[in-house]
DNA sequence: CTGTTAGCGCATTCAA
DNA sequence: TTGAATGCGCTAACAG
């Protein structure tokens, strides 16, 4: 490997003029700085990374968990916001895949304190409660899509309520009054926060509960996994409670309801009216036609969790989508 | 931050005795081993892996560019594999997620080069051509789902005529003998490629290829876009052609089949086999009934490039699985 | 504007 | 089995 050194010898200056040209220090005089980036060229230098580490007093370095996220196509947003913003600030992103052991979370977190991390963000596939690791006290850690158990860090999570409400608010602008809600599982916070909102919206618009019907189509098996009733619930909710509008909880639902609707469609007529909890970017388009989506982009999330940790602010502007940060003065 | 020479003086020791406990020497004395130990933790000390590399020869740091790959989630197997292995045998894996544009691109390449980074996994979001940097060629380069235009770098790729012919040959093994393969574009290398291995597999078995329809159900649009009208030519196909198995040459187009099939099962009867390329995990488990898959692990892919970038053999074993790696003498 | 000196935290070498 | 000296490649602090 080829040194400062050596690329000082060749360019006919000291090594610290080489050092100053390769980070971009303007005292340097043209005609050295040409001499020198034309040694850096001619020997194929690369600054050591490691070697500079050594003296430099900030590592630049931030680092995302993902817990498993990445195993998730809108989840991954989260990572590219981050990256986007960290690239922007010129700063390093470290990307560490954990899966949900306990020692493989373990192994990310001695890797971030060796390499001097300078921030982390820790994020989850679907918004939960997640138990952080105490070790991550010594380095400024924020929470995104998911929240401590111990309420220690501070967090960006879905404003799963406004989201609910906004999107309901959305189908009463349109007209829609008599509407279903088939939701996720009650268990699951995401499902809890958009009730809440989509029967605050019918409420605030002054509308009768009883043209509101909300059912969880997903069904917890004795294994263990779920699966989702969404095809037959909506079928026989179109059927019997005669809806002019439906709200998916869930995209991949909503695409079979799609074919559902589609079927029934000569029945209930057209103009059925979905509306979508777009977590997925491309299923929507497949779902044009009377479809409403409240857009939960995690990428926002990313961003606003990176700005928050590069910028040490609290004071984050409002980013006009339905997130919400739990701030907390942990570092 | 605390270093080896605090925990020496800490533990009693010389800082050498320290650096041998943290590097797992067994020539140290188990009593000075405990010493050390215990004020390691007492301290709370972390090695700082900069100071460590600056010495050590070999970073132990190799990496993956991830070209828009983590979007997709089969393709984020390439990278779960990649780390597997890595963690397996003591090595870190950094991540790095481009996007199309040339600048991320070289702006990853050169971290790498500046962290000493012992070898790369090029890998691609879907199987196709790339145009690798030269700039790689100074370390050991491995492309996984993608090949090189010039052919001077090793690569892992989906055996896709394997796959064609394998997935065929179970389909027929199962008795089935007038066969619809809905396949993706045929400009697309998987598509060719498939197509192939399934009229291999006809021809084969001596069937007769008039028992074998191929039909491309991936129409570009004129915005660069594309739509896939698989829903439809099924519905004719399966009126049309009355074939006894449907392959499918993408999951989610096997997911809108499914129904089709569903909808038409009062018709054509329950017994229709469909067959499908599994890259996708997880929707296979919605078209249990009747459902052959031919799997493309992707993880092989990444397990594969690590080994024979670790290890650089080219000698590797042979995974049973349709992927071919086209190994050259490049490292 | 440039160069000299010092030293980061650690591993290597070699002597004890 | 241990420790002292040395230096990795670089940046900080200062002097010129």
């Amino acid at each position: 490997m080829v040194t400062i050194k050596q690329v000082a010898v060749h360019a006919g200056v000291s090594f610290k003029t080489v050092s100053r040209v390769v980070n971009n220090d303007p005292t340097v005089k043209d005609i050295n700085r040409e001499k020198v980036l034309k040694a850096i060229k001619e020997l194929g230098y690369r600054p050591n990374r490691a070697a500079s580490l050594t003296r430099r007093k900030n590592s630049n370095i931030y680092a995302i968990i993902a817990d498993e996220l990445l195993s998730v196509p809108y989840t991954f947003d989260i990572i590219r916001g981050a990256q986007e913003i960290a690239w922007q600030k010129n700063k390093e992103l470290l990307i560490l895949n954990v899966n949900e052991t306990q020692a493989s979370i373990d192994r990310a977190i001695e890797s971030l304190l060796e390499y001097r991390v300078e921030g982390v963000i820790y994020s989850a596939m679907y918004h939960r409660q997640v138990v952080v690791a105490d070790e991550l006290k010594k380095i400024p850690t924020i929470l995104a899509n998911c929240f401590p158990a111990l309420n220690n860090f501070p967090c960006v999570v879905p404003d799963e309520q406004q989201a609910g409400e906004d999107i309901t608010d959305a189908l009463i602008c349109k007209g829609y009054r008599r509407i279903a809600f088939l939701n996720l599982n009650e268990h699951i916070i995401a499902a809890k926060g958009r009730k809440q909102g989509v029967i605050n919206s019918f409420k605030k618009h002054g509308l009768p509960l009883d043209d509101l019907l909300i059912e969880s189509v997903i069904i917890g098996q004795a294994d263990g996994s779920e699966i989702s009733t969404s095809r037959e619930s909506a079928a026989r909710v179109i059927d019997e409670f005669k809806p002019d509008a439906i709200i998916c909880g869930q995209d991949p639902m909503a695409l079979e309801i799609y074919f559902v609707v589609h079927d029934k469609g000569m029945i209930v007529g057209k103009d059925i009216g979905i509306a979508s909890f777009d977590d997925w970017g491309s299923i929507p388009q497949l779902l044009q036609p009377n479809l409403t989506t409240m857009a939960l982009p995690h990428h926002a999330m990313g961003r606003w969790a990176m700005e928050y940790l590069i910028d040490q602010r609290t004071d984050i502007v409002h980013h006009s989508l339905p997130f919400k940060l739990i701030a907390r003065d942990s570092f």
